[in-house]
DNA sequence: GAATCCGCGTCCGAAAACGGCCAGACCCTC
DNA sequence: GAGGGTCTGGCCGTTTTCGGACGCGGATTC
């Protein structure tokens, strides 16, 4: 089992695709920062990658709602559970944190839904954006606000500005 | 970079040898209770087995005291120096955990030395079954004090039975 | 609005527990 | 006294446990 990668240019900015093992790992955000450094020994291209890259070219062009793509977020039992909910959530929809939690049958546990959202390892793919605060206001994205307001517009998401 | 496994029958019961990346990784002792699970995607096999074996065969048989392959022990850098100094140890001698300490320059470090010399993942190749305690019992062993026994009887290196 | 308190899982550091020990003190027996 | 046994306290690296701090919230109160 290789690892693999794969670099995407996006109205967003460029994105960085990793796979193994033929499913898709993480998608991440080149920040100003630090930017993108693929271990040693990951190697570049790689079919799931092909195909990820794709769709999320249709994606952006609004060819395309959703994904069909096979993923393998690594992360806590609870973080699964938080990310396979997200995929619940239809494209063009938000809801809250609090009502993610209560679809986990936990309607306590808003705030740690909150953080395993932060850690959400596919992003775009796995709809971490369609979540906001209870008052509607987008409280964060690991990518920076800027970008999730901009996947919320290009779902037509936002009521007002 | 990947594993392999084999078995061996030797006079102290079966053995099971672990290769990875072209050096042996560990020797375990197929003890009563759970037996050997060669995880799944291990290969049975390997050119640094066959190596091992037929030097455990030579060595049970006496027709050979030391051992020449590659090794690749994996542990902590306290753990590497122990077990790196315990080769020092020739075949038919004893010394105890205190003196071992000693030779690794830290005298105090007696019982850390013990922890450590339980821990070694190639037993025999490494001869950990040559420390004993400083007033000659065998105090412990892997695979069973038995077993250590046994071992050093065949290096004749134990005075009184 | 703003301040407060509650709820939750995770991370991180500190502290304690755990060995394949050993030297020293203390008894006890010949 | 000289051996042979037991008990005690200290030493060391590793593992495990534990407690607090933290965060992409929310409900309640003023």
């Amino acid at each position: 089992m290789s690892w693999w990668y794969s670099n995407l240019a996006s109205p967003i900015g460029e994105l960085s695709l990793i796979a193994e093992g033929g499913v898709l790992r993480e998608i991440r955000f080149e920040n100003d920062e630090r930017d993108f450094e693929p271990d040693p020994g990951w190697r570049p291209g790689g079919r799931v990658l092909d195909r990820t890259a794709r769709q999320l070219d249709a994606y952006f062009d609004r060819r395309q709602r959703t994904f069909e793509l096979p993923l393998g977020p690594l992360g806590t039992d609870f973080q699964l559970r938080v990310w396979e909910e997200l995929q619940g959530i239809a494209y063009g929809e938000t809801i809250s944190y609090g009502e993610l939690a209560r679809r986990l049958g936990d309607p306590q546990a808003s705030r740690a839904v909150g953080s395993a959202n932060g850690r959400n390892p596919i992003p775009i793919v796995i709809p971490c954006h369609r979540v906001v605060g209870h008052d509607g206001r987008l409280t964060g994205f690991g990518g920076g606000i800027e970008i999730k307001q901009q996947l919320l517009e290009l779902e037509s998401a936002l009521l007002w500005s």
